[in-house]
DNA sequence: CTCAAGACTTAATCTACTTTAAGCGCATTT
DNA sequence: AAATGCGCTTAAAGTAGATTAAGTCTTGAG
C-alpha cells in the first residue's frame, strides 16, 4: 500500500476523511525515505513537522546534562510524533527523533497543519483523539514506573507491544523502561 | 467572579467562545461544591464528567494490588480533569479522583461534551490543545523521574509550583515525586 | 573480506530509596 | 476536654537497581 492510501486508512479508525479533505491533506504533506540511525530533530532545533510513521520505526528521547539518553516514545507503523512543545511554543527542542530502522514517513508542517485546523475542523477531532490516546499511555507508563518493578514492567512492556520486542535491541528497551541495558540483562536471565 | 465566568475566561487562554457557544456551554454544564476528602470517581466506576476546577484542589491517583496510591495530578483553579480513558471507552475506571481542598467544580457529562464537540468544532480545537499540555507536562514528569534523583524533582517540583505547595501535605506531595513520605522528610531535613 | 563499532552478558561494588517502627504535634470530631 | 486520627520526623536495616569493568558476539560499512 502507498503511504499516504495507509494514511488515510488510518484516520478510518477515527472520523474518516471525505474526498475534500483527503486532498487538501495530500496537498500538504511530504514523503521522506530515511535510513536509520538518522536524527530527523535535534535538541536545540526547533520542531517543525509533525511526523506520520507509514514504514519502520522511531524514537523520541531526551538527554540529560552527561549526554546520557532516556526513551519517550517508540512509534511504528500508523504512529504520529512530534515534539509537541517545540512545535508549539516555537522555542529550541528539548527532545530527539531518531530512525531506529529504515524509514518512510509523511511530515505535515506546522503552518500546513494549522491551515488543515482552521479550514477543516475534522482534523482538530482527529489530533484530540490521538493525542488523548498518547497521553492514556503515558499516564500508563508514569504509573507503572511509580508502582512496578523492573521486571514488571518488562513483561507488561513484552505484552503490550509484543512486536515491537521483535525489532528493538535491548539496549532500547532498557531505556525505555528506566534502567540500564545491564540490569535488563540480569532480569532477563533471572527469568528462566 | 462566578464559577461559569471563570470557566469563560479561561478559554480566552486559546479560541475565546462567542455568545452562542458561551450558551451552549452554560446549559450542559453543572456546578458542584465539594467539602475536602471526597472521591468524585471511584476505581472501578466509569467516568461520565469532564470536570473543571473553579476553587480548591483535587487529585487523580491510581493504586497498586496493595492499595498503595500514585498521585497521577493536581488539579486547582482553572485545570480540566477526567479520566480519559474510562470517559472513552466507558470501561470501568483504573483511577481515582478526590478533592483535597473544599471545592467547586464544573462538570460536563459525557453526552454533552460530544454534543459540542459535533455543533461546534471551536470545543475539539480547545480541548486538543488543554491535552496538548496536559500531554507535554506528563512527559516532562517521566523525563524527570528517570533522569533525575528525587532530591532535584522535589527542587523542580518547588520551581514549577510554588503555590501548589503551600497547599499540599508532603505526603501528597511525596506520591506525586515517586518516593515515600519518609524519605521526603530526610531529604528536606538535609538540604538546610 | 575485513574491521571497527555496536550489542549482550556477567560479576563485584556501591547507593538511592524503601520498609518498618516508634514518637510527637496538631487539627477535627465528640 | 478528651479522644481520635492525620501528618511529620528520625533512625535502623534491607533491597532494587546503578556503576564500573572486562569480555564475547554480531553487524554493517568500506
Amino acid at each position: 500500500m502507498l503511504p499516504f492510501e495507509y494514511l488515510v486508512q488510518q484516520f478510518e479508525k477515527y472520523l474518516p476523511l471525505d474526498g475534500t479533505e483527503q486532498e487538501a491533506l495530500r496537498n500538504r504533506i511530504v514523503e521522506r525515505r530515511i535510513k536509520r540511525r538518522t536524527c530527523i530533530l535535534h535538541q536545540g532545533d526547533v520542531c517543525k513537522h509533525y511526523t506520520f510513521v507509514a514504514e519502520g520505526c522511531l524514537k523520541m528521547y531526551g538527554a540529560d546534562a552527561a549526554g546520557k539518553e532516556y526513551n519517550l516514545l517508540f512509534a511504528a507503523e500508523g504512529d504520529w510524533l512530534a515534539d509537541i512543545d517545540s512545535l508549539h511554543s516555537e522555542r529550541p527542542a528539548q527532545l530527539f527523533i531518531e530512525t531506529i530502522e529504515p524509514s518512510v514517513v509523511l511530515q505535515i508542517a506546522k503552518a500546513d497543519l494549522w491551515d488543515l485546523f482552521t479550514h477543516y475542523p475534522k482534523f482538530d477531532r482527529n489530533f484530540r483523539v490521538i493525542v488523548e490516546e498518547q497521553y492514556i499511555e503515558l499516564q500508563y507508563r508514569l504509573f507503572q514506573t511509580f508502582s512496578t518493578t523492573a521486571l514488571e514492567r518488562y513483561e507488561l512492556f513484552l505484552a503490550r507491544h509484543p512486536k515491537l520486542i521483535q525489532r528493538l535491541p535491548n539496549t532500547q528497551i532498557a531505556s525505555y523502561l528506566g534502567i540500564t541495558p545491564e540490569f535488563l540483562s540480569k532480569i532477563k536471565s533471572e527469568k528462566r
